[in-house]
DNA sequence: CTTAGGG
DNA sequence: CCCTAAG
């Protein structure tokens, strides 16, 4: 029907008019091409094995002496290396065996969480982790910690008044539960040197993540999946996608790099689609999605969507699942949302069930384990003020909170900044990985979730004086801390965590949004310590002591008015919601380029889809509106003078290529106006032929 | 959803 | 690469 085949059109055969469409822009940016995509390292078989690995750990009951590291559950979140010390991991671990997931959830957690594309392998490596505090180079005064130029500092939060006492239960002296801000240091750094494989610190960096950790996070499901063998309906579907012949000329992206590489993995996904990938377009509706109001939810959803895993069979099985998870999850954070924003409102309406608090949703086995004695749980005290509304209902104000037995360290030479936002990822790590919320009434926590506020007291003024709530992260293996009406018990392991746990922002390079922890999870206290991200620092005392004692902690009682309690409304336009995700640059590859312009000299340049669909089909990550551009960029940089040409240089011979494709198009689109597209072809292509263009073809 | 174009 | 207005 179309063309069948046309070798090339000679570009001194015809004359071509001047450009119709001269290059709307003299940037030419869209040629750059950094290295990226060759220096990399196919860090595939490296996470798999690291997988493996945690798995075989968590399965071999040997909690060794091995690893805090591995045994430390690691909330997602802010840090990437931020651990939580549990009480008791035992328990957590057995739930682990129980869920079958431990290992990889935790491994996946590590990704998901926030600028994990920098450091999530380096939680792998204990040893390199204390690497992790040597860049920063100013330095918060500290007395003790001067001796070494680059030595850790750790620093101890404290409110001073607010003493450590009221935590309960606390893992004592570990030292697990630091924090890094290097990870916002790099973020500055070019892509490129991510990519080589390790970082500036010499430290070992999964390429692949630290190039897209969107698609860092969709991989490991895949794994877990894999590991768990789960067994999902097979979503292959064999219709081929005959419209268009494909890799014609055999001029098939001959790339090379791992991210193609895993695209290529994930091709019988790819395939399944009918000849329009329902992939493509969920992943646009819920781009769109993300990109709206409800970015705050479910950032990353995307991730879900995406995510093919590559090795196993039931790649294609596991996609089509956590899709359906990624959407049910949606609604359900919406869900959950909506309730936070009641509470927010300070108008807790007194339900039924008796739920505001979010502790309801958890009724997992975990539960009791991570009750009252959960080292890592926030506590919010004594100044919660609640009154009674006209309409019975109480009001709460929570000014404060703490967030106990959080070590920091921070080279010397970090910045206050840099401190600052170390903090904030922390909390934010802590927040963010999911939570639960414990009411505490007297100091004792009210566990009954079904009792009115009434029944519970929790209405008088004078207990209201006692009430305090406790933030509680979730643990790894718990299943979406927040959810009530979601179940989650359909997933088979905590995917569904995994994913509400991955809104990280991979920022972009900027002095500022590099400071800036992912978007927070959707919590009022989250957004309460966002907004007073400054406070934190500026009003906590900063006890600085390299001996640390138990009571080390950080504590951050910020001066949190009501108004700032108020839930940010989800679609407000906070600068971050411009941070979201951008995808990474993914420069194209002479042999992209080849196939581009191959795919445009026979389909021409108004024929995008059907030009992805040809030749780009097996490139997840190229969109039609990509090529397009590409084009658009490759047309430019064919009319600049060479030395104006950056990037990766294409071969003249390619640009010649661009330039008679583009004239020739350029003049034939407008003849084009027919119905019959073979018709015009025949007629366009006799024209062709009569200006010299040889070789061409038509059905 | 696709295209086309501007940013 | 993003965003959007138009089909």
């Amino acid at each position: 029907m179309v063309v069948k085949k046309r070798q090339y059109y000679g570009f001194n055969g015809f004359h071509m008019p001047p450009v119709p469409r001269a290059p709307r822009s003299a940037r030419g940016r869209g040629l750059n091409k950094m290295k990226v995509e060759d220096s990399q390292i196919c860090a595939f078989e490296l996470l798999a094995s690291l997988a493996g690995k945690l798995l075989q750990e968590s399965e071999s009951s040997a909690s060794s002496n091995a690893s805090e590291a591995n045994d430390q559950p690691i909330i997602g979140g802010g840090g990437g290396g931020v651990k939580f010390e549990q009480d008791d991991d035992r328990p957590l671990k057995a739930e682990c065996l129980d869920h079958g997931s431990c290992g990889e959830s935790a491994f996946f957690t590590r990704f998901s969480s926030p600028n994990s594309d920098q450091k999530c392998l380096l939680n792998e490596f204990p040893h390199a982790e204390s690497n992790l505090f040597l860049e920063r180079s100013s330095m918060i005064t500290n007395s003790n910690s001067s001796k070494n130029g680059g030595a850790d500092l750790k620093s101890v939060i404290c409110k001073s008044k607010s003493a450590c006492e009221n935590i309960p239960g606390k893992a004592e002296g570990s030292s697990d539960s630091r924090v890094s801000c290097d990870g916002y240091v790099d973020n500055g750094l070019s892509r490129q040197k991510r990519c080589d494989g390790l970082d500036t610190r010499g430290l070992i960096v999964d390429p692949c993540s630290s190039n897209d950790p969107m698609e860092m996070c969709m991989k490991f499901p895949a794994l877990i999946n894999s590991v768990s063998n789960v067994e999902l309906p097979s979503c292959r579907d064999p219709v081929p996608s005959a419209s268009i012949p494909r890799h014609r000329n055999g001029t098939k992206l001959g790339i090379r790099d791992d991210d193609e590489n895993f695209t290529r993995c994930n091709k019988p996904l790819t395939k399944s689609k009918a000849f329009r990938p329902p992939q493509r377009i969920g992943d646009r509706r819920i781009r769109k999605l993300l990109t709206s109001k409800y970015w705050k939810v479910a950032p990353k959803l995307k991730d879900c969507e995406f995510s093919k895993p590559a090795f196993l069979e039931g790649g294609a099985k596991s996609h089509y699942l956590k899709r359906k998870l990624c959407y049910s999850r949606e609604r359900y954070q919406l869900n959950t949302f909506s309730k936070r924003r009641k509470f927010t409102d300070h108008s807790v309406v007194l339900t039924s069930d008796g739920g505001f608090s979010s502790e309801s949703v958890c009724n997992s086995p975990d539960k009791n384990m991570t009750g009252d004695k959960n080292g890592a749980s926030i506590m919010f005290h004594g100044h919660q003020a609640s009154f009674h509304s006209k309409d019975s209902q109480v009001k709460f104000s929570i000014k404060s909170f703490r967030v106990p037995e959080l070590l920091i360290e921070v080279p010397e030479t970090a910045t206050v900044g840099s401190l600052k936002r170390t903090v904030v990822e922390a909390v934010s790590a802590i927040l963010g990985g999911g939570l639960r919320v414990g009411v505490l009434l007297h100091g004792k926590k009210v566990r009954d979730d079904n009792r009115t506020l009434l029944q519970t007291g929790i209405t008088s003024n004078e207990n209201l004086d006692t009430l305090g709530f406790s933030l509680e992260p979730t643990p790894v293996q718990v299943s979406p801390p927040l959810c009530t009406e979601d179940p989650p018990a359909l997933l088979p392991c905590d995917t569904s965590q995994l994913i509400s746990r991955s809104p990280t922002t991979p920022i972009v390079d900027s002095g500022i949004s590099d400071a800036l922890p992912d978007p927070p999870p959707l919590t009022n206290l989250d957004t309460n310590i966002e907004s007073n991200r400054e406070s934190v620092s500026s009003h906590a005392d900063i006890v600085t002591d390299n001996t640390l004692s138990d009571s080390r902690a950080l504590v951050v009682v910020p001066p949190v008015n009501t108004e700032e309690l108020a839930m940010v409304p989800l679609n407000q336009k906070s600068k971050r919601s411009e941070l979201v995700q951008r995808r990474t640059r993914r420069p194209f590859s002479v042999s992209e380029v080849e196939a581009l312009v191959h795919a445009v000299e026979e389909l021409g340049t108004g024929r995008w889809r059907d030009v992805k669909l040809c030749s780009f089909e097996d490139a997840d990550h190229r969109t039609y509106v990509d090529l397009k551009d590409k084009w658009k960029t490759l047309v430019h940089t064919a009319q600049i003078a060479p030395q104006q040409r950056r990037g990766e240089p294409v071969p003249q011979e390619l640009l010649d290529r661009v330039l008679a494709a583009h004239a020739y198009w350029s003049q034939h689109q407008a003849k084009q106006h027919s119905k019959n597209q073979t018709a015009i072809l025949k007629i366009t292509d006799a024209h062709a032929v009569g200006n010299g263009v040889e070789d061409i073809q038509s059905i």
